[in-house]
RNA sequence: GGGCCGUUAACUCAGUCGGUAGAGUAUCUGCCUUUUAAGCAGAGAGUCGUUGGUUCGAGUCCAACACGGCCCA
């Protein structure tokens, strides 16, 4: 016993004196157990083990088998417990693996004197394997009793209380760890945003889409407005940005013959956190030659249908208690039709700059000095039209001033042939038909590179290489990005992208 | 960036009018071989977010700061 300061890492950070006998708090009594184990030669953190079955496989028989096979069958787990109830010479444990959580039961008469002697001075959070078969206990409760019991790895730190969790949301996702140990709709959360992920992908190859990844280092950051992270290669001293999108990349692909590619991608932009914005957030960008923006917007039906089915199992969710119902068609509306009709802008001041910016005060709506009448029109979107958007509707006709990237409408040289998709308020699609004719591409380059002068700060900058590629010709094409935080709070009812991110992004805790 | 709210034991939370810190769970000791937030008896456990201020006296009042949550921009 004498040597376990000098092992314990935690020694200098407790500032425990050696003289100091009696451990003062949990985290040092553990350790005082661990070594106390080691001194009678049993490791606390052995290398693995062979676990044949898993919770859910032991449940799946006792469903399928005829009860009187029961018996003979000897089982193997492991698991983490999470409840022990514990009896002079048995006890309870409740224990739970990836797939699921049952109860154990384990008596001194079945597993030993010293087996149970070493189980009772186990804890809550400790791992074990255990094996047996199982019974029922006189309330009905299939358990499986324990012939044996192995300590697989000692906890060092207790969990969190049983009954009500960890509650506190810093916690939570600062140590997302014990927030899934923890909770249950947690752990689903995410189990569901793997299958949603796996859902988008399977339905792109499905389509003869190839998956690619282009840089997440750029030397331009473009494809979106946004402003970039910047970072610094030393060995070829140069600033290099995070990219915002990985839309001018992908398009480079097509130009070189890859006609259908998508990229699940990691995008990150310097701007503030929110519930609904987190600086590094998943997207799928997607890119079809020979279509037009009005495929995207069947095939995005068909991709929120096929997600929503493949995950959930139905097209009708509900999310923060609004009942939306994702199997299409969508409701379709331009910009001016949708401000006109949910915005109650009068349709004579859509080409009024001085009138659109006295009816944005009325309505407290804050604006730029310097907006275009486009950028005038978009704010008054976003305060006055988006909220309202909660069943799937497609909106089109952007001005061609805020979509730098987009193919212009050959009706209306002002527009372009582009959507943005709405559902329960927010904005979670944005698609349009490419503009792939390298000589429009740079004008509307060095209109941006105006706007950035003129103070807009997240307007893009130019990318001649970009042009380069176009030059080379980029067939028709239309490509899509769709924000996967966002589809999967849709899917799994979270009012935060927080609650969707593993690990969202937090301040550092200053000592 | 602004407003409101929060931060007390490992966890979940009380804490009255400013008077020197409480419960349950967890932990430790004892009893207990079918529990389900097991039970019974006892014990230990606190930099009350941080720093300053007011006061005889601050978890409590005031200010600043930190972190978090919600709302707004």
């Amino acid at each position: 016993m004498s040597g376990w300061i000098s092992i314990n890492p935690f020694s200098a950070y407790r500032g425990t004196s050696m003289e100091n006998e009696k451990p003062a708090d949990l985290l040092a009594q553990r350790k005082e157990k661990i070594e106390v184990l080691r001194s009678e030669g049993i490791n606390p953190f052995p290398s693995g083990f062979s676990v044949p079955h898993t919770v859910a496989f032991v449940q799946n028989e006792i469903e399928t088998l005829p009860a009187e096979d029961l018996p003979a069958r000897v089982y193997c787990v492991a698991g983490r417990m999470m409840a022990i109830n514990s009896f002079g010479k048995s006890a309870f444990v409740r224990f739970r693996d990836r797939s699921g959580q049952m109860q154990a039961y384990i008596r001194k008469d079945k597993v030993g004197e010293a087996d149970y002697a070493l189980f009772k001075r186990l804890d809550m959070g400790d791992i074990v394997g255990l094996t047996g078969s199982v019974f029922q206990t006189k309330t009905g409760e299939w358990t499986l009793l324990a012939e044996k019991v192995v300590l697989l790895c000692k906890a060092v730190r207790p969990l969190p209380e049983k009954f009500h969790g960890l509650k506190d949301p810093e916690k939570r996702y600062r140590q997302r760890y014990v927030d899934l140990i923890m909770n249950g709709d947690v752990r689903r959360i995410f189990i569901a945003r793997s299958r949603i992920i796996q859902a988008i992908r399977q339905f792109f190859l499905q389509q003869e889409y190839l998956e690619v990844e282009t840089p997440m280092m750029q030397p331009v950051a473009g494809g979106a407005e946004a402003t970039p992270f910047v970072t610094h290669h030393n060995a070829l001293d140069m600033d290099l940005y995070l990219r915002i999108a990985p839309e001018l990349y992908l398009k480079r692909l097509v130009v070189g013959g890859f006609e259908r590619v998508f990229e699940i991608n990691r995008s990150f932009r310097n701007e503030g956190v929110s519930t609904q914005h987190n600086p590094e957030f998943t997207m799928i960008e997607f890119y079809q030659a020979y279509a037009t923006y009005q495929d995207l917007m069947g095939l995005s039906e068909a991709l929120f249908a096929f997600v929503a089915e493949q995950v959930l199992g139905t097209t009708t969710i509900t999310y923060q208690g609004a009942t939306i119902q994702l199997q299409g068609p969508w409701c379709r509306m331009t910009l001016v039709e949708s401000l006109e009709k949910i915005g109650g802008v009068n349709p004579e001041l859509l080409s009024d700059r001085q009138g659109l910016i006295d009816f944005a005060a009325t309505r407290g709506v804050p604006l730029t000095k310097t907006g275009s009448i486009g950028k005038i029109i978009t704010k008054l979107f976003d305060a006055l039209v988006e909220p309202h958007l909660i069943q799937p509707t497609f909106i089109t006709g952007y001005p061609v001033e805020v979509s730098p990237l987009s193919r212009r409408s050959e009706a209306d040289p002002s527009i372009t042939e582009r959507f943005e998709l709405f559902i329960a308020g927010f904005e979670i699609a944005n698609g349009f038909s490419e503009l792939n004719d390298p000589e429009d591409q740079r004008g509307r380059f060095e209109q941006q590179v105006r706007d950035r002068q003129d103070g807009n700060e997240e307007a893009h900058q130019m990318d001649e290489d970009y042009i380069e590629a176009l030059e080379y010709g980029m067939p028709p094409t239309a490509g899509e990005g769709i924000g996967i935080d966002r589809l999967t709070m849709l899917l799994t009812d979270a009012a935060s992208i927080r609650e969707v991110i593993l690990f969202p992004h937090m301040k550092p805790k200053s000592q």
